[in-house]
DNA sequence: AATGGGACCTGCGCGC
DNA sequence: TGCGCGCAGGTCCCAT
């Protein structure tokens, strides 16, 4: 899914385009992606409802309604929204009362949305860690220290680290030139740093490239974000490595597809 | 307690 | 051309 770069790009977009417009109508044509209340309840509470604010929480987006209600929306892997028209291949479709779309889109279908009446009591919400701007680098290293697992899959852990996926894990490791297959808890003070910084500086870059289009991801404009054309390993098995000229090997870590580069990871 | 594997879904590209 | 397989930005559940 859209990591932290892609939902607030999301988030930013739309925050320009559809607050404090009327929902007039919801089109489901997947009602699988809708996880609470029932069909009939979701759209009777949403409709005539206008979305006063949208925060972001890690990768979960948040509707925050005129009603006191939350729509809460986790893109998963391959959602996203697209605004305009009406989409044949919407899974959900939010018309508004000036005749515009919000549209979500999703292939897999592995994504859901909940409407309720507060979102910092759902379970994932609460279990979730501060994203890495929320934490200085001493909390970071407490965060890792003991913990037994991959540095990867550590970063990906969204209850130690969260807004961190597939991509942006690889990539800061790669900046930070740690291998992804390192022990959570072997590195060093310097590498700890070195890598809470480059979690930050590459999360803030892929907001500035407004995400990575590697697949289906695109902006609510339907553009793809260009920080595809930045990422520095993910992706790139057998091509050189951008610093050394190494091949970039792939390797599986927790069942997911880990690019490193051999010679400058260590 | 923490970790790894499979499940949830659809669609694409690849090799045979 | 057609089919089967592996793989894809995430997370949950379960066995160990």
């Amino acid at each position: 899914m859209p990591e932290l770069p892609e939902v607030e790009t999301i988030r930013r977009f739309l925050s320009r385009k559809i607050l404090n417009k009327k929902i007039s109508a919801i089109i489901v044509n997947d009602s699988r992606v809708i996880k609470e209340p029932a069909l009939r309840q979701f759209k009777k509470s949403l409709k005539g409802a206008r979305i006063q604010n949208i925060l972001r929480r890690a990768k979960v987006l948040v509707f925050e309604l005129d009603s006191g209600m939350y729509l809460v929306m986790h893109l998963r892997i391959a959602g996203w929204l697209l605004y305009g028209k009406k989409e044949k291949k919407a899974r959900v479709s939010f018309k508004f009362s000036d005749n515009f779309y919000l549209n979500y889109m999703d292939q897999r279908v592995l994504g859901e949305m909940r409407l309720r009446q507060d979102y910092r009591d759902l379970s994932f919400i609460k279990k979730l860690a501060p994203e890495p701007f929320a934490m200085d680098a001493q909390q970071f290293k407490d965060a890792l220290a003991g913990k037994k697992t991959t540095i990867k899959n550590l970063l990906m852990n969204q209850e130690v680290i969260s807004g961190i996926g597939n991509i942006y894990a690889q990539e800061a490791l790669f900046l930070s030139k740690i291998k992804p297959q390192r022990l959570a808890g072997s590195l060093s003070l310097a590498e700890t740093r070195l890598l809470h910084k480059n979690l930050i500086s590459v999360l803030k870059e892929a907001i500035r490239h407004k995400g990575s289009s590697v697949d289906t991801y695109r902006d609510p404009q339907g553009n793809k974000g260009t920080m595809a054309k930045h990422l520095r390993v993910y992706d790139r098995k057998g091509e050189p490595c951008y610093v050394c000229k190494e091949p970039i090997v792939k390797i599986s870590l927790a069942g997911r597809g880990t690019c490193f580069c051999p010679q400058c990871q260590k």
